[in-house]
DNA sequence: TCTATTTTATAAATCCCTTATAAATAGCGG
DNA sequence: CCGCTATTTATAAGGGATTTATAAAATAGA
């Protein structure tokens, strides 16, 4: 993920100053609120990658304010508290918080329970999906779609196709192409390259005399392009 | 999630039976391991849904056994040790670790933030619920119905099938499958996983030989589908 | 003991490579 | 520019190796 962003709901002036100033210094994007009021609505006009709440606020008690953002806000919320009861903690943490820290803080901590949230948080977004046309490319799902129905592609016809995709527009040479599917001892097997391409052509080309996706470039390679759009 | 199971990993014989009645009293399966070597093992060949470990261990250093564990162990790892010093605790998180508690710790604390992170595990998995077609899974009871009429499954079929559900639409390598449902030990045994992919499909497809929710990728895994909607 | 898992054995299916041949393209001399 | 040849490309089809499906027996575990 690139420059999580990071919303501080917190009363407190010099903790939003020393937050801010941490987490920009770490290449966090940082968001602030001083009441509840302002959090909840931040959060929702332009919702952050991580909450870190105070529960001491001064216009509504913090783990309504908790219960409010778990009835819509599904990435991590950090409690920053100077409560260090069991009680409180025990509720907040069952109220949906991820994470209960003590203020005073240790700064090196609060970062790396911060890294910890995110890691976790980021596995669903890693999301790659190439489109040209009417064909899609679910790198994650490993699918291939043309115009929403799955075709099925063996295993060197996905690997195949895939390079091509991830470098549309680019012309790959044979060696490259042949390299990158086959291995380095197949650069000269050009005859299995031509025979898989007829293979994809056949599955996702209208007319597999004149592709209109994959294009040969005689004597160089083949490319992969996007006339649609 | 009913039951979840926990593995201890720590060497006093008093924090394991602690541990061990507390957690079992608020109804989850409890396994236990007294040094890194038999933690790793019982892990491996029966994989928790969360870990809890300690970093003092007579027989490895505990940062050591968090990376071989974050190797392939996705679930959440909880640290529980006497250190606590700053370092220590960003060197834990920093290797996977999802929550650093010092010893001694408050009971119903360690209580919450167990709940919490398997509630986030288990949300990363989605609905506690999943229908496709005329199956439904129903993740928290651990049924599978089909039609309204529920099917029998044995744990390693449940676990399987749940895997495979929880990703519908998505290609899941055989070592992958292999290592979620058996342990790592067993990303070579491609043969469980045909013998139980065929066991599956006899309890669940109309007809197995032409499968309609369990869908083989040749030389790279199986796949869930929903072509119902 | 009984059930679930692992192992073994074998049939079936699938995929990759190979070969053959036709078609398209490039090169070139006139 | 044309026609010829050489090279490159397209595509079908089959053999053989790999992968998968399935039953059934052996083992382990509760």
């Amino acid at each position: 993920m690139n420059k999580a962003e990071i919303l501080i709901i917190d009363d407190e002036v010099q903790i939003r100053k020393l937050l801010e100033i941490t987490l920009q210094s770490n290449n966090y994007i940082v968001n602030q609120a001083e009441n509840a009021k302002n959090g909840l609505i931040t959060a929702e006009n332009h919702p952050p990658d991580m909450i870190i709440l105070d529960l001491g606020l001064p216009d509504e008690d913090g783990q309504s304010v908790l219960q409010k953002l778990r009835e819509w806000y599904t990435n991590p919320i950090m409690i920053l508290s100077v409560k260090n009861n069991e009680a409180d903690i025990i509720r907040a943490l069952d109220n949906g918080a991820n994470d209960y820290l003590v203020k005073p803080f240790r700064t090196g901590e609060l970062l790396a329970r911060i890294r910890s949230a995110l890691r976790n948080s980021a596995a669903d977004d890693g999301e790659s999906i190439i489109t040209c046309g009417e064909i899609t490319i679910d790198l994650a799902a490993r699918t291939i779609k043309k115009n929403n129905e799955s075709i099925k592609l063996t295993a060197t016809e996905y690997k195949l196709l895939s390079l091509l995709a991830k470098n549309e527009g680019k012309v790959l040479m044979h060696q490259y192409i042949l390299r990158e599917v086959w291995g380095p001892g197949y650069i000269n097997q050009s005859q299995y390259l031509r025979v898989f391409i007829a293979q994809l052509r056949k599955k996702i080309e209208a007319d597999a005399n004149r592709p209109e996706y994959i294009i040969t470039e005689s004597g160089i390679g083949y490319r992969f392009i996007n006339n649609r759009d």
